[in-house]
RNA sequence: GUGGCCAUAGCUCAAUGGUAGAGCUCCAGAUUGUGGUUCUGGCUGUUGCGGGUUCGAGUCCCGUUGGCCACCCCA
């Protein structure tokens, strides 16, 4: 049987790199003082069409379930976190930080940095509308992808709003009710030929011309500039630079919005996110008004570029090298002394030491062998020298004679 | 959803239309209690699947499934 396409078998060792990266990202979050959270990987497919209706509920895994319920696997977060927050609101001191690291589901033609199935940091800030908040939530963002190795030769935050593109299109004549619109054609004018630009901005009294030298611009309108001289502030300044290519997809940001991206441009956006302060009261019905930011942060394009990355590279294999399943193999010299040798693994279990042994009779060389395919760093050899035990560092081939009794008490030296 | 390239042993890949191979991995040995090397031996294939052309198809043609890449999209 084959795997579905876009799906993945985590063998233990694809395991152990995927958890490196939830680890990290779980380990950065909690240092930022954000709490985690999740729901439920089945939600109501109402809950899709109500925010984001068309094309996006098309790249669902949707399906009736026995109860004629038509349901759909998360393909994001925001709409349950929308839902519990408004659900609880009043429960919780503001701003809240909050984070998750769902698994989600997008019925997507796989390719390069994108799945059917992939996990995703999401980390929200809500109920706080200061700039200082959206500076936080891009130093996370940032220390995410210091902490695995990578520094601001790897990668840039590019910053943007689309206020600075709302001023922009006003001062120039544009209705609010074309904003969005004309959103959609800067965010894909980097990527689109002139002529088409400007055929498609010709309604609204503009040109290409026009809209590629402001998002070529560097300067950073009164939104941004605290923002920048916040992150300044904490020596990160050289990770973000201001962009007004950024627009965002998506109809619900309403002012800061961001991408992240590998200096290399090899690789998909690593992260993005914004801010979408009306967002809360549309999926409560008004019931709660709160403002609000977030970003999400996927593990496949995270993952190629730690794989692309020696520095980064290096340190998760430290990792993962530390994560080893076995520290101690217990060799049984003489199968006659398997009992004491099973007494001795219970207790250098109960201590806490990760430990294996040979479930059948073994030759000692085959044990050994065993011992250094497992990664452990020590053999603790039993047989003829009983009640002693040979203690034995793997690394260095040097062997000590310790009394059974005194074992785990030397081992704690 | 559209297009291009690809599919042979567990893995990486060979094989002018003429008997399916190599390396690595894995397993077992090299006289009984010491591991990464070395040596010897061994296992594995409906050549992704289904049709067609041909005396004969891994090889050519069609379809299909899957993979990679790009477009679209990107919550």
């Amino acid at each position: 049987m084959q795997l579905l396409p876009g799906f993945r078998d985590f063998y233990p060792e694809d395991c152990a790199r995927r958890n490196y990266i939830l680890t990290k990202w779980r380990e950065v979050a909690r240092r930022y003082g954000f709490v985690e959270y999740d729901g439920p990987v089945l939600e109501p497919m109402a809950l899709y069409e109500k925010k984001s209706g068309g094309e996006l509920v098309g790249q669902l895994f949707d399906f009736t379930d026995k109860g004629e319920r038509h349901v759909a696997m998360r393909p994001e977060m925001t709409p349950t976190l929308a839902r519990m927050v408004a659900a609880r609101e009043r429960d919780f001191k503001k701003p809240l930080k909050w984070f998750c690291v769902p698994q989600f589901f997008r019925y997507e033609k796989q390719q390069r940095g994108r799945l059917r199935e992939f996990y995703q940091l999401n980390c929200d800030i809500i109920g706080e509308a200061s700039p200082a908040a959206d500076a936080e939530l891009l130093a996370v963002q940032i220390d995410m992808l210091r902490a695995c190795g990578f520094t601001e030769k790897h990668f840039v935050v590019r910053l943007s709003s689309r206020n600075a593109w709302a001023q922009f299109f006003a001062e120039r004549g544009g209705k609010a009710e074309d904003e969005y619109e004309f959103f959609q054609i800067v965010d894909k004018a980097e990527r689109t030929p002139p002529e088409k630009t400007d055929a498609a901005l010709q309604k609204f009294g503009l040109t290409a011309a026009q809209v590629l030298e402001f998002m070529r611009s560097k300067t950073a309108t009164a939104e941004l500039a605290p923002i920048l001289a916040d992150l300044a502030a904490r020596g990160l300044g050289a990770f973000v630079e201001i962009d007004y290519a950024i627009v965002r997809g998506l109809a619900y940001y309403t002012g800061v919005v961001f991408e992240v991206f590998d200096r290399s441009l090899n690789e998909r956006a690593l992260s993005g996110g914004g801010r979408y302060d009306q967002l809360l009261s549309l999926m409560s019905d008004g019931k709660v008004d709160l403002p609000a930011l977030g970003f999400g942060m996927g593990d496949v394009v995270f993952a190629n570029l730690i794989n692309d990355t020696p520095a980064a590279k290096a340190r998760m294999d430290e990792w993962l090298a530390s994560e080893r399943a076995c520290d101690v193999f217990v060799v049984v010299a003489k199968e006659e002394r398997r009992a004491e040798a099973l007494g001795l693994v219970q207790q250098l279990r109960e201590t806490g030491h990760r430990t294996d042994f040979p479930l059948t009779a073994a030759k000692v060389g085959k044990q050994f062998q065993t011992a250094e395919n497992l990664g452990a760093r020590l053999a603790v050899l039993i047989g003829d020298e009983w009640p002693q035990v040979k203690v034995k560092t793997l690394a260095t081939r040097e062997e000590v004679l310790v009394s059974n009794e005194e074992l785990i008490a030397h081992l704690a030296r």
